[in-house]
DNA sequence: GGGCATTGTTCTTATATTGTGAACGACGTT
DNA sequence: AACGTCGTTCACAATATAAGAACAATGCCC
């Protein structure tokens, strides 16, 4: 077998689990990062000169170690912009977070997490800080949620058979059969609820975001902390925010129906 | 001369082209890939179908076309928690824009570039949308005002040498000159400002976050509508927004002097 | 202070991968 | 129906790659 025929670049997949390694660590000294991609010194060594070389990483002249620039996060930050999402959403946001006194988040689904990419913070002193960009697991969010139930049903299939339900609180719902019961109800209503099922004291309801063709692309949420956000309110508040969410839709050339 | 010893991947430097010409544009198929990129269209492909094995990008099923995914977006926020600043300093953001009214901004340096990691936004209705991530050109803003003083003499000559002071308003110093005679003063006065040199209806103060040996590696600021902040304003609120650099600095242990 | 074990970097080499150009099938348009 | 264009695959020569050994510099411990 001659082999030739590459349908993948090694080198690059090194140097990708370079960044990555060197994001989930603060700084990484080469024998470091080596020892752990298990690779020769100086092919990592290579990679990072290569990567230096671009920006992307660079050594801290204290310690004479290795770790990333912003500037992934600058290239990746634009990604965020795809179909004007963010700017579109800005001012319904905006609106629903004044409305509501509570923080308003948009995100969308990366492989078994989901993604933040913005926030409107609420005027209450008692806020729950969640991080733009760090994922969150999606069966544990009510934004997770809505954005599992705009799946087509095989992706959902292969999307639950993939990824282990892992436990955040005691509320967590880390069984399939329950997950596809609040799934389907989030289909019908037209929302979806989050129960302290991610952080405990941590309440949040969610609406779908969709495009032209109706599919869905985002969630649009609001959260706060359990004692400002008893079950009726919850559910009071579920009405403005798939108002908004439908607001957000339409502006992306959205027509179907209002109703789920 | 044999020409062998190599120092950089050319495979690893095309990947990420590809990536930032991705991040530039939408969506790319890949024979425009390939000539944005002055390469064979094949190298583009195996490239794309490397990055898409990893989940850094995507075929848009519609158009077929190639967009990056939101991973880039992921890895890259990670590298936003270097020295844990951006929990450190959120508190102290919250109080600031608290007390202020306006939005609380921390930046760093990236390049020629600005860039936002963290922000908190004021009660007032009227704001001004600035996105995280996105740089702005340093010397048009107070944030890249202060970290461009912060810099060493030999570092910031060359970035001066190096560096074109595009025009975004009016106001904004294009010149050398004066530009380093704002970073004299911002240096003795351990604050900067911004009167609508970035955008026209935006003024800004900034202050310097420095690490335990004293190097500056961020900056805090408080930005609004000019109509809120006319000049005396800006200057009483120039106290607060040093206090608030003073503090994040001591957080992350800086032990030297309270005055610039 | 001298020796020992790290570290980051450089060199060399065989080998596997890379970039190229051409050819293929599939669409959409003219 | 023929054409242009697209994304994909193929084959091959040229070249970059990954690995291991050797280097100097640094820090550490006895």
């Amino acid at each position: 077998m001659p082999s030739h025929g590459q349908y993948t670049s090694p080198a690059v997949e090194h140097a990708l689990a370079v960044l990555e390694t060197l994001a989930s660590a603060q700084e990484l000294g080469v024998t470091e990062l080596a020892r752990k991609l298990g690779m020769g010194k100086s092919s990592v060594h290579r990679l990072l000169a290569t990567l230096a070389g671009q920006g992307y990483v660079e050594k801290n002249p204290q310690t004479e170690r290795y770790r990333l620039t912003y500037k992934l996060f600058v290239v990746g930050s634009t990604a965020t912009e795809r179909y004007g999402l963010k700017d579109l959403a800005g001012p319904v946001m905006d609106r629903l977070s004044a409305e509501t006194g509570e923080t308003a988040n948009l995100g969308v689904l990366e492989e078994d997490r989901v993604v933040n990419i913005h926030k409107v913070e609420g005027p209450h002193l008692l806020r729950l800080h969640l991080d733009l960009g760090r994922g969150v697991p999606a069966h544990a969010t009510a934004l997770g949620k809505v954005l599992l139930a705009g799946l087509d049903p095989n992706d959902l299939d292969r999307w639950l058979r993939a990824t282990r339900l892992t436990r955040l609180t005691p509320r967590t719902l880390t069984q399939r059969a329950p997950l596809r019961r609040a799934l389907r109800e989030a289909a019908t209503r037209g929302y979806a609820l989050d129960d302290e099922e991610c952080s405990l004291g941590l309440r949040c309801v969610a609406a779908p975001v969709r495009d032209r063709r109706g599919a869905v692309v985002a969630g649009v949420s609001v959260s706060g902390p359990s004692q400002r956000l008893p079950s009726a309110a919850l559910h009071r508040m579920a009405a403005r925010v798939r108002a908004a969410g439908l607001e957000i839709s339409r502006r992306l050339g959205y027509s179907g129906p209002s109703d789920p």
